[in-house]
DNA sequence: GCGCTTATGTCAACAGCATTGACGCAAGCC
DNA sequence: GGCTTGCGTCAATGCTGTTGACATAAGCGC
């Protein structure tokens, strides 16, 4: 059928029966702002047909599936995690924004997260990313190679961080609570024979709930150790 | 409806239409296998009634829902990759070997991985990892606060990295082998006045592609972090 | 060993999901 | 002004989780 094919460049424009002009920006904003307002399952075809006033199969005309337009989703919010962001001579605290404001933007889209921090979107805005990451671990002195590879580690670790967080988040709030409350409460209450090391550490245990800053000790830890990898800087500079 | 009502004993076990008597453990078993042998899409209640001879609602007498179901077979994947674990003195060794078995387990199984990896499961296989955790910790001379904030960042970081890998491995082939081959492909044509930094590193970017050890290396780097942040050792021992 | 209670397996139904093939309107080119 | 065809719409398919009503047999008290 036509649907699988969408063309890069549209010439005609015709409204719908609800009056919209549809174009990808427009349907990738109401995506958005779908997931944002009605929580995490309000992602579907038919919701986003109903909240974009048109037919749901048109969304098929401008995107090959529901994963097409989840990439293109992704990439918006990684554009939107990192506008602005122009890191200064520090790298280590370039690194650290960087690694904030992904976590954080993730963490204000939870769904979206979820389901896409571990795709690989191939547009501009992720492009731009990585760029700007590779740049900052050259300027600590990496070579090409080890540039590379400490980003994948660095990025991997912030994403993971971002997309564990961000699907406890996008639990239903009565899970999540469940999930929580349970550091305190089943852990308090296990054998003490039994696991004699939780038993020492029961009164800290709701540290390990979410919310406590698991990713900020992480960030941290890694990029001591990156600093402390980092080649000395030479003479030339 | 009597659904809803999951006795933790039962006493009367009457064999369904194809002959089999059902056990949460038996379900266990083949929501897992289902999961090996079909692929991501494979668990749902309808082909797991199927893959056990029952009627599908029959699950709904030994699970609450689907989630509790998940949390169960998650609770089952941690025991499987912890079987056997004996940590010896040395307590990175420890961390090192315990990160590499949950990672290599989930790889096993990437689907329950992907929906499983940020819930808390409450059970005995959990119990049992995060005792043995904050154990090493301890051992290795942190406090009782410092031992638990340090498990969850270990712990939230191996996990994370274990999320990403296996969300990725529970991709269609399809859209995995385009992922990979985006790194190679796309990235290598992007204009290099636009990305410098890609432009430079070029020929290097294939590392960033899954299962080239991105997990290894923040591995490493976090353990290097943990050692250089451990207490020295009293004299007392 | 008998009968009763009730746990538990089965059936049918509901609402919602992604996706697609056929259809027809109208936008924009010539 | 007419033609082509892009694109919005409709209808249908086959999935999904979940639940209420029903029936059957397991195992208890006697």
């Amino acid at each position: 059928m036509a649907e699988g094919r969408v063309p890069a460049e549209r010439r005609r424009r015709r409204p719908t029966k609800g009056g919209v002009v549809l174009s990808t920006e427009l349907i990738v904003d109401r995506a958005l702002s779908l997931v944002g307002q009605h929580g995490p399952d309000a992602l579907s075809v038919r919701r986003l047909g109903a909240a974009l006033g048109c037919d749901p199969s048109a969304v098929y005309r401008y995107f090959h599936s529901t994963d097409d337009l989840l990439l293109a989703v992704a990439d918006r919010l990684i554009g939107e995690s990192l506008d602005g962001f122009a890191p200064g001579d520090d790298w280590v605290a370039g690194l650290r924004e960087m690694a904030h404001r992904i976590h954080r933007c993730y963490l204000a889209h939870p769904r979206i997260a979820a389901l896409a921090a571990y795709r690989v979107t191939r547009r501009a805005h992720e492009f731009r990313a990585v760029d700007t990451g590779i740049g900052l671990l050259r300027r600590a002195g990496f070579d090409e190679a080890a540039a590379v590879r400490h980003y994948a580690a660095f990025v991997d670790t912030v994403l993971g961080h971002a997309a564990l967080d961000a699907a406890h988040l996008a639990l239903a709030p009565e899970r999540r609570a469940a999930d929580d409350a349970a550091w305190a409460e089943a852990y308090r209450s296990v054998p003490v024979e039994e696991y004699p090391q939780l038993a020492a550490v029961r009164d800290e245990l709701p540290l390990m709930a979410s919310g406590y800053g698991s990713f900020e000790l992480a960030l941290e830890l890694l990029l001591g150790a990156l600093e402390a990898k980092a080649p000395p800087p030479t003479n030339s500079r």
